[in-house]
DNA sequence: AAACATTTGTCCGTATGTATA
DNA sequence: ATATACATACGGACAAATGTT
């Protein structure tokens, strides 16, 4: 019988980890509302943990701007602001266009391939209309591409926006266009011809044309 | 008699601020050294608060990377790889880089003014080989352009990566050379021209410059 | 192998500060 | 203005995990 392999015995799951993996998650999905008011109480009890890995969740949930804590005072939910997403996408836009650059030395075959088997998987979910799960493959084929750009601070920086787009898109209920599965297309291609600033120039593009999108949905 | 306002009240002090500022500043010169092992309870000691102020500290330095700590077995201090400054500097240059385009709609004569006064100051301490005047002065100079971009996902990614930039820089002992005065009146010029593109590259060109010369400076 | 020393993780009581009556 | 209720910030003890003798 094969041993069930503990593979993430590395470190150890803490009560605090799954407490912010959970508090994200019901902030991002909306089962905690924006504005609401946070009780860490209640939180520990909901959770079946103590208040302290709850605080300490919701200390690295207000550094990554999810929630607000006015010290003595209370904890609150961050509104969602729709507009905020003409703020999100520009510097998410162009680290993603340098990491675009910056992954083409490290680029081989079986990479490419990745990318092209993660953007049919792309279109495919598109085209039935699947958005949610379109929206989960287009993060991971950016993310193929930001992991390739082997850069640390680009990884961290935008493994904390990702969140924000998430919850963000999920509350504007943006969707992926077919123009997106092209734009793929197209990255792809510059990126096996090595052409940094044409691959950077659609990469961005890609994602500021979500604004265009959201801007545009308003006034219809 | 003017009664001093007490402008800071909005959000109380707490001994967890006291103490995150106090051991960000100790990672960043030094007193705390890098690969450092850091018992919460002597520094518990040494500030004068219990562990539960410094175990919240040392996990918002976690994020931010300046310290990691293993669960169960310790926390220390993180290296200093100086060759870091080569995934550092590109992401902080293409943001602010970005900040400058968006910066230009909002610019009005006063702000030019600060820039052109901030750079006099930065040319002035460049001139003086205080390169450690310099280097918190070229910081207010870009912060002014980072704050007009008023993007607040900019601005919160800059503030975390500028303390990175200080340790690095101070490790490295890189200083501000004179090219820098030239360029931020470049940036200055196509800022009040409007002119998108320029200012942008140049930008992007006043922050990847640091690399090079750092990179030069290693074979000498 | 087992008990020990060390360090971190968690719990929960108390103090402090804030808002409301 | 004072008192009261309440939420958070902090403190200190205990539990759990690690690695060492």
């Amino acid at each position: 019988m094969p041993i069930p392999t503990e593979y993430q015995k590395q470190t150890r799951k803490t009560a605090k980890e799954n407490a912010f993996t959970q508090l994200q998650q019901w902030i991002i999905d909306g089962t905690l509302q924006p504005g609401e008011k946070l009780n860490d109480v209640e939180l520990a009890e909901a959770l079946g943990v103590s208040r302290t890995p709850i605080r300490e969740s919701l200390q690295l949930l207000e550094v990554q701007g999810f929630v607000k804590m006015y010290p003595g005072k209370a904890t609150q939910v961050t509104e969602v602001d729709k507009e905020s997403i003409n703020d999100l996408l520009p510097p998410l836009a162009v680290l993603q266009a340098l990491s675009a650059e910056l992954a083409i030395p490290t680029l081989n075959e079986s990479t490419i391939e990745e990318l092209e088997e993660t953007n049919h998987r792309f279109a495919k979910a598109v085209q039935a209309e699947d958005y949610f799960s379109a929206l989960k493959i287009d993060e991971e084929f950016h993310q193929i591409i930001v992991d390739h750009a082997a850069n640390r601070y680009i990884h961290s920086i935008v493994a904390s926006l990702q969140p924000h787009v998430r919850r963000l898109f999920f509350h504007n209920s943006i969707i992926m266009t077919e123009k997106s599965i092209d734009e793929h297309k197209d990255i792809i291609r510059f990126l096996t011809e090595g052409n940094k600033e044409k691959v950077a120039a659609v990469m961005r593009e890609n994602w500021l044309r979500a604004i265009d999108e959201f801007n545009s949905m308003k006034t219809e």
